[in-house]
DNA sequence: TGGGTCATGTAACCTGTTACATGATTAG
DNA sequence: CTAATCATGTAACAGGTTACATGACCCA
């Protein structure tokens, strides 16, 4: 369980409908998680009937109607509990499949692979590039909805893409060499 | 689908059943991947019925019975179907619960999320010592299982772990810091 | 008149997790 | 005598993916 409570995350920050927590999810939790807005809607849902949501109808005539979420004192009880309870293991793993490919790799030719390689270092330098932007956004969230206390944690979660994609880039260039040297 | 392939991959290298599969899949990439001992059965069952596999009983007195798996031709095209296609969205995604409790912890107070950084760190500590022992291993396998091609990229991996995980050290050293400034 | 935004979902499927079951042999 | 190793799974559930459906309003 983890999609539950990113969106108890961001419903404790204000109520929101299911169309805006799909794209504040994209917005700022996209880094670390993703999740289809068909699959946000479900959870919802659940969460509704595990007593952790309320919600409330908003009817529009221009626009279709809408479910306003709300989070209940059940429900911060239990996003409080998960924040508390760090689970190691599970946190911990890493699911890549880039490697996985990489480690059955020696049955092709070198210069597949090189270029293979190459391809990753390319999409490595584009996320760089796309979370330079988003550190401009934190700075708009940062006044508009929350405390200055929460901004320091985001601004981790920034930095450590940062941190992550840079060493991504210091891998492939020592493998691209690496295997250049083989040529 | 991943881990099917990472199955094949295995079954590339030779003929195994499922027991020595799950041995085999959580030695070497358990790192990257993870997966349960009835989830492997039951994706070896779904394999063969693609004709990707085929197996054979082997009748034991003293120990249980057992199930032989090979690769076939279609499972062979499979796999270097999967390697050749590098689907790069996909394969960069990371999904990292530590992330999303850490962006939500401004609730929490300070000195909790320094001991649960400092949690983190240990255990950091602990994956970088197995690596070290885990190097070794790769160096029996090389000359056991396979090529010498293969062993290159194994070592990859093995250092994407190495360079993962310091660099995740300095992240929690950075992050635990800027925290402590704050008391 | 075609595409984007607003807004909600359902259905089917695939993948991953948890819990449980069986039973012989062997090493400490 | 107890725990580990060998060896196979099943069943139920949870979580994630893909494809599809609806329909009004607005802007170019």
């Amino acid at each position: 369980m983890s999609l539950k409570h990113g969106l108890l995350g961001l419903l404790n920050y204000g109520q929101m409908t299911g169309y805006e927590l799909d794209k504040a999810f994209k917005a700022s939790l996209r880094f670390f998680w993703q999740a289809q807005t068909s699959q946000i809607y479900r959870e919802l849902n659940a969460m509704e009937q595990s007593g952790w949501l309320t919600s409330e109808i908003i009817y529009q005539t221009d626009k279709p109607n809408k479910k306003l979420y709300a989070i209940t004192e059940l429900g911060k009880l239990e996003l409080q509990n998960w924040l508390a309870q760090n689970s190691l293991e599970s946190e911990f793993q890493i699911r890549n499949l880039f490697l996985m490919k990489l480690f059955f790799s020696g049955g092709k030719d070198l210069k597949e692979n090189i270029a293979m390689l190459n391809d990753y270092k390319k999409r490595c330098i584009d996320e760089l590039v796309k979370l330079d932007t988003t550190g401009n956004s934190i700075e708009q969230y940062r006044k508009n909805i929350s405390t200055q206390q929460d901004s320091i944690y985001w601004e981790f979660t920034a930095r450590f893409g940062e941190l992550y994609y840079k060493m991504y880039l210091e891998f492939l260039e020592e493998a691209i060499e690496k295997l250049e040297e083989l040529q």
